[in-house]
DNA sequence: GGTCGTAAAGTTACCGGTAACCAAACTGTT
DNA sequence: AACAGTTTGGTTACCGGTAACTTTACGACC
């Protein structure tokens, strides 16, 4: 019905100049007179030209495009990274092909992402995801990596990486509930295999020891990161002969559950039992009562991995092969101080 | 460091044949003698040649790419209709170029994305948002709409849109209520002006109306979709001299939160009130209760837009303009019978 | 042996832009 | 008025593929 396709070509004898004239005004590129801008816009207007990406691409070898790579776009972790990503992408004025890293074609996927269609690629590892690194080197093309919870591999990482002070950032949250006065607390890890989920507990143990306490193997609950987990954890930790007075859990979904056991359990968060978690996700703000939470700057993590990328593909050299970006301490409502005497650890309220 | 890049030519100079013969057993066409298929894939395999997808676009007039303009990455809600779509994608062998719809730019935008780099337009829409429509119509490209939550026009759609059957979830969720025994059932709306949440509404309504009962407007308190409304709507419902037995929430995350206002009360669901929702989002499922509520088949709307995009792609008419996607009855854990006489309303246990 | 048909590979032109270079027109200067 | 130096706009070639057509090779059949 609408025309074809419209074309420089079409502007050009619209306006009476030749292609390479509109491709200057486009571009918006000197030495060209203001008449003659003005003319070609108009054209250009009449016309309802737009750029053909692909012809532009192939001539001018850069496509104005980020690749992203993600595991999925499932979680609001992943999202928020995008977020990240995408904000920054916009101001520098780039599109974003999103793409799910998915089981067998990873390779033939990498591949047709990477040339002629990106500039550069960003990719977002959920896990110790063997990188079809020989590949990626092969197709020269700037590379960033972000590793909210990557295995850390004691070998400098290929690409630039962007990761989390998860350590420091679990040792804030065992200052936090110690400053309150908290001496039995609990943990709620991840899977084992996560590095990231490691570090978190390495500060949690540190920080007890740090703390002149001991470490109590049943105050330490293995869960899975989902609310389910976080629940059935938390109900272990309730159990306990002795039980905790504050919880802290490796992420957020997973203090969620915590909170609904215990409220299940007949007490109060967090007159009764402190809960901390971990990653600040959009509703940890949003739940009753407000969970206090180290913040993972992953909107910060998307956009430093952006700017470091857009910083490549310009030939800037990368500043630093791992970028860590700081975690913060967020006190919002499910931590109060400890309020029964240590003396006194039976908490049968009900 | 590695080689610039490694175009058709230098494949066919390695294996000694033509460019366009490169060309044919790439892209796996008829007329070449398997040996020379096989001599050609091992000097592809040997450069490691990648096509070049811009040139591959500009030449063949295909991108093997989707466009997808979501108006943001932010929520589940969306993330699980691009799930729907990623998947369908994949089948197809298609890219998925995913775009934010962002403030100002919205034309430029469109008009980037679509000349030259998708094949086809998938449009997510959130809210009564003015598309920028003849832009739209002006580059003749496949466009299909997946309005999860659009607002109805009289006027058939322009292009062909993908929507949930709002109205008749609201009237399983009222039938589900009803049939427990429950006869004051309380509302959380969303804002008024989602027409989603109105057709959802007017089930409420007309659920009552049909089962012969009055309508309350004390018993219609309106939100906003959120948590934290979910739990103050919940509350003033709980405030009221007579309290609703049951609540249905036009959206799980509403639900969330009036599940934890009821709790917090010093109630339990289902026992003392109960408590169903809309949508099915993942975590409908993990929380605790597990809730009952609508499944909006939020992925398989992503899966037909997909597929009726892919059709219209190759040319195959739609089959329709407006695809209207049922909803179910998910039953879990958050309803149960009524329990009190309706004759004893006050239900002050503590 | 010549003609034809088909299979296999190669030619040519072009997709819609851009880079790099070139040509024309205009400016000012002496 | 002639010249150089700038503006301003146009030319040409090419980016890396693909479609459509042509050529070549080969075998069959009369």
């Amino acid at each position: 019905m609408a025309s074809e396709s419209i074309t420089l070509a079409d502007v050009a004898a619209h306006a009476g100049v030749s292609k390479m004239t509109v491709s200057k005004v486009i571009n918006r590129k000197p030495g060209l007179k203001d008449s003659t801008r003005e003319r070609v816009m108009e054209a250009v207007e009449q016309l309802g030209y737009t750029v053909h990406a692909s012809a532009r691409a192939l001539a001018g070898g850069r496509t104005e495009t980020l690749g992203v790579l993600v595991p999925s776009l499932y979680s609001q972790y992943l999202s928020e990274i995008i977020r990240g990503v995408d904000r920054t992408a916009l101001k520098a004025g780039m599109e974003l092909l999103i793409s799910t890293t998915r089981r067998s074609n990873k390779r033939r996927h990498t591949g047709r992402l990477a040339h002629g269609l990106v500039d550069g690629l960003l990719i977002v590892l959920p896990d110790p995801l063997a990188l079809d690194q020989c590949t990626l080197q092969a197709l020269n093309l700037p590379v960033v990596i972000i590793a909210p919870n990557a295995e850390e591999t004691s070998t400098p990482p290929l690409f630039p990486t962007v990761d989390a002070d998860h350590y420091t950032g679990a040792r804030l949250a065992m200052d936090h509930l110690l400053s309150l006065g908290h001496r039995r607390i609990g943990l709620i890890s991840g899977n084992e295999h996560m590095s990231h989920s490691l570090k978190r507990v390495s500060g949690y143990r540190e920080g007890l020891l740090t703390a002149g306490l001991p470490l109590d193997p049943n105050l330490e609950v293995e869960g899975d990161f989902t609310q389910k987990a976080g629940f059935s954890a938390a109900r272990t930790l309730l159990n306990l002969q002795l039980p905790p007075t504050a919880i802290f859990a490796v992420n957020d979904v997973s203090a969620f559950g915590a909170i609904e056991a215990i409220k299940d359990h007949g007490l109060r968060v967090p007159e009764d039992i402190s809960v901390i978690g971990f990653d600040d996700i959009p509703q940890a703000s949003q739940v009753y009562p407000p969970l206090t939470t180290i913040r993972q700057p992953l909107l910060e993590m998307g956009s430093a991995g952006t700017r470091l990328l857009l910083g490549l593909i310009q030939g800037v050299e990368a500043v630093t092969d791992r970028l860590i970006i700081p975690t913060g301490l967020i006190v919002r409502s499910s931590t109060g101080p400890l309020t029964v005497r240590p003396a006194d650890p039976v908490r049968h309220t009900m």
